[in-house]
DNA sequence: CTTAGGTGACGTATCGTTAATTCACCGTAG
DNA sequence: CTACGGTGAATTAACGATACGTCACCTAAG
């Protein structure tokens, strides 16, 4: 293992000015010729910075950790990249963990709250977590900041509402009256959705229906779809509130005999390229989430940097839908 | 920022005392009710150790890389789990990376290659990889271990030509005869299951279809099927090398006016949740993903520890036919 | 000729933790 | 009474990188 030690006594300088060289410190001067033995030294002798040392020092590691919640939905796929991307520009490594290790006391939760492990927390859902996590997570020095709103600590968000009426209004405008909104359960995300869909229910003069609460996954989107057909009067038109339940909402339909769009249309909230492949294909509203993670990455980066960061949801892409084939006007 | 020295002058004691009670070092020992004080004052001023300085000292960071193709990609949900889960039972964390960021000179790589900032090095799927960037991880000091067959360093792997062979010999079983391999292109995972493919298939005394390399994704399940009908007699049933590509296959199916089962069967290798709720279902091999993650965590522990890890296939669940709705009999 | 100021570089304390070494004290065996 | 071993703890030297304080040397201005 190379250190700073070796390549000074290669190039015949002290370590001082290894260091300056590496960090192009202002402070400690050397002439060009001093500056390429030892550049010529570290490459000749392969140097590689010891973190561990640099952190220690710095006080500072240049990794941000991003907590989600279920790792491989593949909605984060984007806020990954935006996540990823943006602390890449900045030199910064990501430190991906899943909400399910997330438990108090846990190894990657003591690991988190130790000093010199991250800069910051990025989490996503967090009323998913464990108070008593989240509590520990907030006594943490480093800044946390959630990717969605929160309560009681710094927030960015997307705007939910408007993607729950950019659905609802698209189904409306297809003529149907009858349209239900499936799946999601708890959490802020899931309301806001809700509440875009009751708005644009009663600007258009209809009752919205009581929201069936199934969850999350493929799962609940079929059991969403059996409950909405119990209704007293059978839907038209489905939103579903996470995508991946319109798999499900397309596979009961299907298992029910119910044909997708001309029976019933479905539009999902969120986009994932699998929809394209699915059959219907099915229309859905885009998130931002790359956007999301790269807002969220940089409103970090004030918290860090000590400055407040703004609260609220990132201004940048609307909600987008995204047609295909899974939703027509209503035949009757 | 709590520090061992505070903990110290607070209970009275030492720093190195500290350090023993945190340890359990047998070396430094001390009376019960001094360890008592200790930990008492720990809790009271809140500690969290320092991870950087720790590091630095014990010259070990207590966490591991992994590094995969595509992050987002549902088969590695399960690997994930095996690898978080076998890292976290003996306290160490997991860094994950996405080979999309392993160019040479990258942010990520960089860091990678640094002192002090992993202990080992898991990837999969290494022919994806850069040349240079492989030659400079191999060049790490510390240990990198293939999750897939590799050549020029340690690798545990999965039975994939097995898989190939299952996943044939079931349509076999179901009296197909023309049975062609769709999807991969490149890599040892993809060679081994078409090997499989080919094996069942001269031992039924039937000559294997030439490989429709379409790639990976939907799209390439879509794309192989369209190549396949274009053969002088098309298939029966198709064995999908990525069962992501099955959902491509089902899509182009639909669209051609092929109806699965009944005019062709589908078999994927690899299973994921999603293939439960597609219509119809999809029959898949079940790949040990899990396990492949947890043998890939024990055995890079084995190299960390400087003995030399055997390569090779992990002994454990052989690949399994998860029997659903996309394959039947050959009505011919 | 003296000296101020610039240039180029060195020495060293420090970050927090760990482990080897040292040390003081006490009771007891010879 | 002395020597010795055990107990309980303090001192201190790293680990590698960084930044502050310092210093020697040279040049040019006064």
């Amino acid at each position: 293992m190379t250190t700073q030690r070796d390549i000074a006594r290669t190039a015949g300088v002290s370590v001082a000015v290894v260091s300056a060289v590496i960090n192009g410190t202002a402070h400690t001067r050397m002439s060009e010729a001093t500056r390429a033995r030892v550049i010529q030294a570290m490459e000749s002798l392969d140097y590689q910075p010891n973190q561990a040392a640099r952190s220690l020092r710095l006080n500072r590691t240049g990794m941000i950790a991003l907590i989600l919640h279920k790792l491989d939905n593949p909605v984060y796929a984007d806020l990954l990249r935006g996540v990823y991307g943006a602390a890449a520009e900045r030199g910064d490594t990501v430190l991906l963990g899943d909400a399910e290790m997330m438990r108090s006391g846990s190894q990657f939760v003591t690991r988190l709250l130790s000093q010199g492990t991250v800069d910051g927390i990025l989490i996503r859902d967090d009323s998913l977590f464990d108070d008593k996590v989240l509590a520990e997570l907030r006594s943490h020095p480093k800044p946390i900041l959630s990717l969605d709103y929160a309560q009681d600590h710094p927030w960015v968000g997307i705007d939910d509402c408007r993607a729950g009426e950019i659905a609802t209004r698209f189904l409306l405008n297809l003529r149907h009256r009858r349209i239900v909104f499936i799946g999601g359960a708890t959490g802020h995300a899931f309301q806001q959705r809700y509440l875009g869909y009751q708005q644009e229910m009663r600007q258009a003069g209809l009752e919205p229906a009581p929201h069936l609460a199934t969850g999350f996954g493929e799962q609940a989107g079929a059991d969403g779809l059996r409950q909405a057909l119990q209704l007293p009067a059978a839907p038209t038109a489905v939103v579903v509130n996470n995508i991946m339940g319109a798999v499900g909402v397309l596979a009961a339909a299907r298992d029910l005999g119910i044909s997708v769009p001309d029976q019933l249309s479905v539009v999902g909230i969120h986009d994932v390229g699998l929809m394209e492949h699915l059959r219907p294909a099915v229309t859905a509203v885009r998130m931002p989430m790359y956007e999301l993670g790269q807002a969220g990455v940089h409103a970090l980066y004030e918290l860090m940097a000590g400055r407040p960061s703004t609260n609220g949801i990132i201004t940048g892409p609307d909600p987008e839908l995204i047609v295909r084939d899974s939703a027509t006007t209503n035949p009757t």
